[in-house]
Formats: structure tokens, sequence, C-alpha cells
DNA sequence: TCTGTTTGCCAACGCTTGTTGGCATAACGG
DNA sequence: CCGTTATGCCAACAAGCGTTGGCAAACAGA
């Protein structure tokens, strides 16, 4: 019932969730247009409409994603924000489907919804787990302080986190995430 | 020498530049087609053309942008993130201009350099009077919490940010703030 | 082997985009 | 007053976009 037997085209579909994640994640919703998603996978345009109708459907495909938030029960409550943001940078790092949210999400309200839902689903039980009260309001902050970094150190690129190693970052920023997690507003 | 003697056109100029503001902040930059911005200043597309060359002159005339971060010799070392993040709050609100920066900058490299321009020559300056020591660390780490709350609590509207009344987001993330000003890290 | 379905490409559509050149009219300078 | 310049609109262009329908070839099941 559940199970879909495998097609022929499988890898052609592959192929094309593929090319469409890289110039999402490059361009933005609007300038990676469905020719260069086909140019790159290796297909006629037509190829992308017949197996997913159209660019909005082929962006919903592209933007399924998975934030694998660990489980952080066993973790010391002081390094709690540090592992949470090595994580973090790990997933910015090494899917490019959290860019291609970013960059779409910005001008495309459908994107935004995906954000919202994203963090909402996945973020705020976290921080249910996690945080003495208020689980919304300190995900929410947490969000915005990644949101914040992965803006300036992947796409806008500010030269002073850029210059930032991978170690400075977290050192960095882990005590405002611990602040947000565990903490009390002034 | 420097000035301009004023022209019958002027108004229209004005005109223009400020509906194109408010579409590249609405919209972004690809979404905002001269089109629409001639006829929200009730002109012909032709007459953008003609005072401004193209749209890419256009949106760096539209995106001139200064903080007017205030002097906080004066303010107790305590006080100096809640003022800064009001300030940044009143300005976010106050001129659609950082808005229009943001959602374009994620996609246009020009606003991009914008961006990394305002950054740099106005909140670094800033960082250097009052920080002790690593300037351009706080700098962009001050950056980065400011932009990644704008973004959630304007751009992609994030529920718990969005939630939150102006108060409480000062009394928030004034804590951080304050971290990446005079903190250390871990 | 014959038949129906799947996979792929090609050519084209209707539309929107940024941009251009020409033509009218209004204002200005002498 | 006339000639020049500035201001504005109209019509059109070439290019690029998402999207569609049809046709050839490859495959699958009988």
């Amino acid at each position: 019932m559940s199970g879909e037997r495998p097609r022929r085209s499988d890898g052609t579909r592959a192929a094309i969730l593929r090319a469409a994640r890289e110039r999402f994640a490059a361009d933005g919703y609007e300038r990676a247009t469905i020719r260069a998603i086909a140019a790159d996978a290796a297909i006629d345009p037509s190829m992308v409409m017949r197996y997913y109708g159209n660019k909005e459907r082929l962006f919903a495909a592209a933007a399924e994603f998975d934030l694998r938030l660990p489980d952080l029960s066993a973790v010391p409550d002081e390094e709690v924000a540090t592992v949470l943001i090595r994580h973090f940078l790990d997933r910015w790092e090494g899917d490019e489907t959290l860019m291609a949210l970013l960059r779409a999400g910005v001008t495309n309200p459908a994107a935004a919804d995906r954000m919202r839902e994203i963090f909402a689903t996945q973020l705020v039980p976290l921080a249910e787990r996690l945080a003495p009260g208020e689980p919304l309001t300190r995900a929410g902050l947490v969000a915005s302080q990644v949101l914040g970094l992965a803006l300036s150190r992947y796409v806008l690129k500010l030269p002073p986190i850029t210059a930032m190693t991978r170690a400075e970052v977290v050192a960095w920023t882990a005590p405002a995430v611990r602040h947000y997690l565990r903490g009390r507003p002034d």
C-alpha cells in the first residue's frame, strides 16, 4: 500500500531533485530556472514538468528537510549549547537544502511557510525538553541566532564572520544560545 | 561645484526612488519589476530608465543607507546593548531601505556588497570605541544577531518572534549582544 | 512477436521582463 | 516672440520565462 515499486525513471527524478536543490540554494527561487535545473540534470525541461507538475511543486519536493536534532538528554547542561551549534553548522554545511530554504524563503511565501513549519515542529519540541518554561520563545530566539549566523556566514559572507574558524564561531555563540535556552531576560 | 541646481523633474525622481524602495523591500530584487515601480510612482517605465539608467543603478540609488548609530560614549556599560538593539529596531521599522537590502542581498551580489560595506564602515567603528579588543569579530557577531532577529521577525515572521513585544525582544536579546560586545568566548 | 506504456526530446505557445527610440507637449532662455 | 531643452507617454524590441502537446524510441507484459 505504501510501497511504490521502482520505476525506470527514478534516476532521472533523483537527478532533477539534486540539481533543483543546488540551483535553489545558489540562486534563490526566482533566479533558479527550470531550464537551468534541467540542463544541470542533463535532461529536457519538459521532463521536470512531467515528473513534478510545476515549479512550485518541484520546490516543495526539493525542500523536504529534517534537522535531525540529536537527543540531548544525556548531554551536560553546560555543553548543550555547544553541541547544538555544532550540529547546526554540520547541517548547514552538509546539506544544501537549508540554504535553498533560506535563499528562497526571503522572497517566496511557500518557502517561508516551510521554514516556519520546520522550526515549529522540530526545534520547539527540543526546547520543551530542555528549557525551564517558555519553550516557544526560547526556540524562536535560538532560531533567530542560528539563522543570523547562517545568513552572515554563508549568504552575505560578512568578512568578520567568514574569517572565524568553526571552533571560534562555536565558542563565541555558545554563551548566547545558552542564555536563550536557560537564561532569563533582563 | 557640489550644488546641483534643482530640476523640474525632481519630484518624479523622488517618487521613483520611494516606490523602488517599497517594491525592493516587499518583493526582493528580481520580483520587483521596473514596470511595477513605475506604476506605483504613476509614471511611465521608460522614465525610470531615463533617470536611473538601468535596474541595477536604480537599486544602488534606492539602497543608499545610513545606520545613524548614536554616540554611545555617555551610555553606561550595562545599557549599551539595550540602547543599541532599540536603535536597530527603530531603523528597521522606520525605514524600508534595510528591508530592501536584506531581501535583495540574499540573491543579488551588489546588494550583498552594499550590506557588507554598511556593516564594515558603520558598525565596526562603533565596536572599536566600545569593545575591549577584537572589534571586527565583535561587530560581526552583533550584526549576525541583529540580522537574524530582523530575518525572523520581519521577513520569515516566525510566530514565536512576532508574538513578542518590542520590550520582550530587547530584554531577551540584550544579554546576548552584551556578551558579543564585552564578553569572552567559551 | 505483438501491444500498450513509459521515457525522452523537440518545437512552440503565451506571457513578462528590461530596455530603446521616437514623438508630442510643456517649460525655459534669449 | 521663437528656438531649445526638458519631461512624459507610446509602441515596440529581443530575450527569457514556465508550461504544453505531440512524436519517436525504448521498454514491458502477454
